[in-house]
Parts: structure tokens; C-alpha cells; sequence
DNA sequence: ACCCGTGTTCGCTG
DNA sequence: TCAGCGAACACGGG
């Protein structure tokens, strides 16, 4: 589930996992992960030592010797994982390392992305050179978010779901971040008063902090889907708010799914 | 069988 | 230019 927690759980992941080592070969399968590239386009990064693992939002960037890098985004399904006896099912690339086994890039939808390329180039790719601050790396910080809601009618959900304005969240997110800030997803983000402003910060920074916190509990314990929902909110209309019994409202916006309080949440 | 969806982009409209 | 909307992508789960 790649939202900003997630995409820090991945990047732990690989840093435990393929840092330091050497990259034999990486093995793509073709598959629209893949575009604008070809599995042909990994052979440069064969040979080359892993040296770090950058996250910023949800974008990856494994960054290799000699300027060399592979961009990566999770999309929806998105999953870095250890080969255990055979490929996953939905593979699309296997990183090849020295010293220990493999590492897929397994996703069934296919709306991630994998591209290899060199790393100023990489940098420059309009997706990354967009993205606003890092949610957890200061974006969320009141001086930084106020302007920038300030500087849109937008309502703030829409707002906090771009990732021009604040790289790292996602509608799940979102969604649980406004309703522990006691905001109304639909509030113009220019009329937030300072204090609300400071409840959002901190909700924002909860919210992802209490998130990856469940997923680096137990080692391996990935907050799987199937199991139970572990969000305040999300997913949770019709429900009582847990914290005043009133019953949580669905509410489309921007073409997503919010759950909220209207008690509150007020407009 | 039907509906929904963690993300992002594109095209259309006002 | 901006803002909003719906569709598209591909597949699994409830």
C-alpha cells in the first residue's frame, strides 16, 4: 500500500538489502513498469556497486558508482522483495546481487515504474523535479506548508494530495491526517488559520510516523492487505468517529473516497 | 458477477 | 492559466 510509509519501508528494505553489494545484472521483463525504457537499457548498470537508497515522497533512487541510477516508483501494488525459491507472480525485474540472492520488483497493476538511466539525468525527470518538500523531511513543517496552502483555493484535500505542494501523501493519508487535525476535507486551503495549520503539521507527521512505526514492529510484518484495517478512519464510512460515536461521512473529492466526521470536521 | 481501489497522467471543458 | 472532471492504465479482493 505506497504511501510515504510504505515507500521508506521499501527503502529500508533495500539498503539492508543491495547496498554495498555489487548489481550482476538486472533481469526486466517487458512490461509498461518499464517505460519509456527497454530491458536493454539496464545492461549499463550491470557490474556497478549499489552505493545509497534516497527516498523523497514516494520516488525511489538508487543511486550506483560511476553516476549511474534506477529510478523507481511503486504506483499502486508496487513491491520490492527478496526471491525466496522462485519468482513472485507478478515480477517484472530481478536485481541480481553479489553475495546473496535476488530482489524483485513485483507488481501486478503495473502502475509503477522502473527506469534505469544516469542519475543527473534521473534527477531531472520532471516527476522528481516537480515534487514539493518531503513530508517527513520538513515539508509538513508549519512554515513550509502554511504559504504553500496559502497560495491555493484548492480544497485541502486536493491540495495535500499533490505532490507538488507536499511530497509523501496519499488519499489514505490524507484522509486520516485531516481527521486528526479536525479539518473538513473540503476547507479552501488558503482559509486555514495559523492554529489550524499547526494541528495539520502535526497530524501529518503522526499519521506517517504511526504508520511506519506498525510496519518496522514486527521485522516483516508489512501491513498486509486482507488483514484487518489499521487506519483511524480510512475505508471507515459509516462507522462511529473514535472520538466523539458520531457516524463517519463518505465523501467523493477529486475523484477519491473520504471518510471524515462531519462533528468534527466542520465546514 | 459486480464494484472498488494505495497513484498518476491525459484530454476535455468552463 | 487555473480548476474540475472523467477516463485510462491492469488486476485482485470483497
Amino acid at each position: 500500500m505506497p504511501e510515504l510509509p510504505e515507500v521508506e519501508f521499501a527503502a529500508r528494505c533495500l539498503r539492508k538489502w543491495i547496498v554495498g553489494r555489487k548489481l550482476l545484472a538486472v533481469e526486466a521483463r517487458p512490461s509498461r513498469v518499464l517505460r519509456p525504457c527497454t530491458p536493454r537499457d539496464f545492461a549499463p548498470l550491470a557490474g556497478r556497486r549499489v552505493r545509497e537508497v534516497r527516498r523523497h515522497g514516494k520516488v525511489l533512487l538508487v543511486a550506483l558508482d560511476g553516476g549511474w541510477g534506477l529510478f523507481a516508483h511503486l504506483g499502486m501494488t508496487g513491491k520490492f522483495v527478496l526471491e525466496e525459491g522462485g519468482p513472485p507472480p507478478h515480477s517484472r525485474a530481478r536485481l541480481r546481487v553479489s553475495g546473496a540472492g535476488a530482489v524483485h520488483f513485483n507488481d501486478p497493476r503495473m502502475f509503477g515504474r522502473l527506469v534505469p538511466g544516469r542519475l543527473a539525468d534521473l534527477q531531472a525527470l520532471e516527476h522528481i523535479r516537480k515534487l514539493g518538500p518531503d513530508a517527513l523531511a520538513g515539508g509538513a513543517e508549519p512554515e513550509v506548508l502554511g504559504p504553500r496552502l496559502a497560495a491555493t483555493a484548492r480544497p485541502v484535500k486536493v491540495a495535500l494530495m499533490d505532490q507538488r505542494l507536499v511530497a509523501g501523501l496519499g488519499n489514505i493519508h490524507v484522509t486520516e491526517t485531516l481527521w486528526r487535525a479536525r479539518i473538513h476535507p473540503l476547507r479552501p486551503s488558503r482559509s486555514l488559520s495559523r492554529g489550524e495549520v499547526r494541528r495539520l503539521s502535526r497530524a501529518i507527521r503522526d499519521s506517517l510516523e504511526h504508520a511506519l512505526a506498525e510496519e518496522e514492529g514486527e521485522e516483516i510484518t508489512y501491513v498486509e492487505e486482507g488483514g484487518d484495517n489499521p487506519f483511524l478512519v480510512y475505508a471507515r464510512a459509516g462507522e462511529p468517529c473514535p472520538r466523539c460515536r458520531t457516524k463517519l461521512v463518505k465523501l467523493d473529492i477529486g475523484g477519491r473516497t473520504t471518510a471524515f466526521c462531519p462533528r468534527c470536521q466542520r465546514l
